[in-house]
DNA sequence: GCCCAGGTGGGAG
DNA sequence: CTCCCACATGGG
């Protein structure tokens, strides 16, 4: 089926760092995993983008999954038109990305791996996860071709591996985090679907009681997967970006219910400045 | 080989 | 409270 929106831009999205499970198979296309389903999407113009999956399916998941009910034009248009010129430079540069509705279990373990990680090392580190716990899954196309996927592993089978085995998947010392984090969800002492109702501040401090969650993290999982977008986490490209364009004096409450939609444009922008320098 | 990565825990001061 | 360092692994 074929969709029609302003600031939807799948190349933009899939460099975003807020998900690990979308890669470029073709130009101007790409597969996505999430919600065990598979699905490619084709960047037919700056406004029209077409996907592989039913009307149904569409309305039953993607719509939800991409935010498609939020009006970023208006925050875009809003940074564009600001007196803020890096946010005005980032706002134009990063035109269509969106904060995604992913699976909070999913998020949670990703970056719970992003740390002191570069993006393709959680990428492989997520895949082979999948590979290993996650479920063996066929997709069809309309031509009776076959695509092998897996989805994201479990909490009770991450619960129940062995460090051991989780850390062939490339995951170092973070082995037990991922491992206790999964069990925590299991045993309920973390409900994420009852975070998503609460407020970022309570959401974040609840997940940093997690071994293995921090501040960075923590607002992560808030904002990528409980949809907190008033959650603002400071890597450090942020941290880089505060410090050297803002002299340490961002005025974050400028940006009042929206932060986390701020944060993703200066993360996208200041990475591909960085991108630009080193080739 | 070397440095660094969407950090965090733990210990010292 | 704020430094400071080790941490396991792989990408550039």
């Amino acid at each position: 089926m074929i969709i029609q929106s302003k600031n939807f831009s799948l190349k933009q999205i899939a460099e975003s760092g807020q998900l690990f499970r979308m890669k470029q198979i073709e130009n101007n296309k790409y597969s996505l995993i999430a919600y065990e389903k598979y699905l490619e999407l084709t960047q037919l113009d700056e406004c029209t983008i077409e996907l592989t999956c039913s009307t149904k399916e569409y309305e039953d998941i993607w719509k939800d999954y991409f935010d498609m009910d939020f009006d970023y034009d208006m925050i875009v248009e809003k940074l564009k038109n600001g007196d803020d010129t890096f946010l005005k430079k980032a706002a134009e540069f990063g035109s269509g990305l969106r904060i995604l509705r992913q699976e909070p279990f999913e998020v949670l373990i990703s970056f719970i791996i992003s740390q002191n990680k570069n993006i393709p090392g959680i990428t492989n580190c997520v895949t082979k996860l999948c590979e290993r716990f996650g479920e063996r899954k066929e997709y069809i196309d309309n031509s009776g071709n076959i695509t092998v996927y897996y989805t994201f592993p479990r909490p009770e089978t991450l619960a129940n591996a062995s460090v051991e085995e989780i850390r062939q998947t490339g995951l170092g010392y973070r082995d037990e985090y991922v491992k206790n984090a999964a069990k925590a969800v299991l045993q309920k002492e973390i409900d994420l679907e009852e975070l998503k109702k609460s407020k970022n501040k309570d959401a974040v401090e609840k997940l940093k009681s997690l071994h293995g969650v921090g501040d960075k993290v923590a607002n992560c999982v808030s904002l990528y997967g409980l949809h907190h977008i008033d959650a603002f986490p400071i890597d450090i490209w942020i941290s880089r970006v505060l410090e050297d364009v803002y002299g340490n004096d961002f005025d974050l409450s400028k940006y009042r219910g929206y932060e986390g939609i701020v944060q993703q444009y200066m993360f996208f922008y200041i990475r591909n400045k960085a991108k630009e320098k080193t080739g």
